[in-house]
DNA sequence: TATGGGATTACCT
DNA sequence: GGTAATCCCATAC
């Protein structure tokens, strides 16, 4: 079942993030399927949040996707190189983001290898940069909506224990606390397809 | 108009 | 674990 909008339209962007572990993401390029199951996500949280992009009510052409309301896609290139694929949630101008950092390959594995060049299965798509190249992902998908022919999201009925969920800082991140170490982002504990443990 | 930095990755030892 | 690759835009002169 593809997830609504009305999903990503919640204002507990923790909660969206955590709930999104477990689910489905596919894209369709050129009739090419691909994608797998989300195992690695992080929240940020808008205006308030050092680390955010938006943080100080920052705003830009690079960061205005952020601005939309829940549902759509937001891609940010870091380092001049690798794109990353975030989901907008909550209502229009709250501008928090659900970074997806890794995914578990389970549909066009092949595609995904052909696009990675001849990667092994563990490491082609365990981080945000590497998820969205395996998935074909790149600036033109900013703003295309979750529920889209190219790009969308799948609830498969999959439902984790609270135990099965581990807890930790975002990665990556160079900022003041208490946002440096707070506790946003969310893995399927003991899952080989993570960036980190 | 010039400069610096970033939510990373891959390849080296 | 150390580091180069690589580019848009925000910030500073």
């Amino acid at each position: 079942m593809v997830i609504s909008e009305s999903f990503y339209l919640r204002e507990d962007t923790l909660s969206i993030a955590k709930e999104l572990l477990g689910k489905y993401l596919f894209t369709n390029i050129d009739g090419a399927i691909t994608g797998g199951m989300i195992v690695e996500t992080e929240a940020y949280m808008g205006v308030k949040d050092a680390s955010c992009h938006t943080f100080n009510n920052r705003k830009s052409a690079k960061n205005a996707t952020m601005y939309e309301q829940g549902g759509v896609a937001y891609m940010y290139i870091c380092y001049g190189i690798h794109d990353m694929l975030n989901l907008v949630t909550g209502q229009m101008g709250k501008s928090h983001v659900v970074l997806i950092r890794a995914i578990e390959p389970t549909d066009g594995i092949e595609k995904m290898i052909e696009r990675r060049g001849n990667f092994s299965l563990k490491k082609l798509s365990n981080g945000p940069g590497s998820l969205a190249k395996a998935l074909g992902l790149n600036k033109s998908f900013d703003k295309e909506s979750l529920n889209s022919e190219r790009l969308w999201l799948e609830d498969r009925g999959l439902i984790l224990e609270e135990s099965n969920i581990k807890i930790t800082p975002r990665i990556g991140i160079n900022c003041p606390e208490p946002f440096l170490t707070a506790p946003w982002r969310f893995l399927i504990s003991g899952n080989t397809f993570v960036s980190r443990k």
